[in-house]
DNA sequence: ATGGCCGGTGGAACCGGA
């Protein structure tokens, strides 16, 4: 089963590179981030004539995420459990039976920029920072919860982390930047620790592997490029992993979205 | 040459992204 993770940067601006994507690729399942669509408005043709179940979790201009499978999409679930009052459409969740049923999870995590901090260095209450470093004590609650489950599962998406300097070009530039800082790494590892496994460095070494190329200063044509699209896998999850690529060539098309598709191939 | 963008909203600039 092959299961693949895109923020396409908006769905109306995305239909015939997702399109192509999606026939070349042929995922089994896809988790996509930044649909920027309310769910009514989402054209579900593109995705449903290719044979694909959806589920849209969306909102009114930005973020948004929705999940594909070419199998039953099964408990569907909207929103990052722990705050009521979180109006912003950042996770949704489902379960696929392959030769067994692993539970998939797409999130789009907070940016966090700007980082707002007080004298004594915690984030400014209220501000972006804080909203992102909350968003990962939520994010790690559902992911105890989810290895308490011992069964397969994943959660996947645009996690706005570099978790190291090698995963980034020129890392120096990063260094005050809510997707490196420490607390954002610090918070990342505490949930990967729980007993995850990152699937993309579980099978690839070294500097040079990004996910992300900014539309401005050529960033692509440098490869000025971060790492910020991951796979976390649950042992049961892991056990299944037989690869787990990404699509960077996708970057270099017409009207590309400033990220790529990373996938794993699971053996479901 | 170290600057350079893009999508959505709403119908012009502005916000948000990373």
């Amino acid at each position: 089963m092959k299961i693949a993770s895109f923020n396409i940067n908006g769905i109306k601006a995305r239909l015939n590179a997702l399109g192509d994507w999606l026939d070349e690729a042929q995922p089994d399942v896809a988790v996509l981030q930044e649909i920027k669509s309310v769910d009514e408005a989402f054209p579900r043709e593109m995705i449903e004539d290719r044979g694909y179940n959806l589920e849209t979790h969306g909102q009114k201009g930005f973020n948004g995420v929705a999940i594909l499978s070419k199998l039953p999409l099964e408990d569907v679930q909207r929103g990052l459990p722990g705050d009521d009052s979180d109006t912003q459409a950042r996770w949704i969740e489902a379960t696929v039976v392959g030769k067994q049923a692993i539970r998939i999870c797409g999130l789009y995590l907070p940016n966090g920029n700007p980082v707002e901090l007080n004298a004594d260095g915690s984030p400014v209450a209220g501000g972006k920072y804080a909203y992102k470093l909350a968003w990962m004590e939520r994010l790690r609650a559902r992911a105890e919860a989810l290895l308490a489950e011992e069964m397969p599962a994943l959660m996947a998406g645009d996690y706005n982390i570099i978790p190291q300097a090698e995963d980034a070009s020129r890392p120096e530039v990063w260094r005050d930047d809510a997707l490196f800082r420490p607390e954002s790494r610090d918070a990342f590892r505490r949930i990967v620790n729980l007993g995850f496994t990152e699937a993309f460095r579980s099978r690839t070494h070294g500097p040079g592997h990004y996910t992300f190329w900014d539309y401005q200063a050529g960033a692509w044509n440098r490869n000025d490029g971060i790492r910020i699209d991951h796979f976390l896998l649950s042992p049961q999850a892991a056990d299944l992993l037989l690869d787990c690529q990404i699509d960077k060539d996708i970057r270099a098309r017409e009207k590309p979205s400033d990220h790529v598709p990373i996938w794993v191939e699971l053996d479901l």
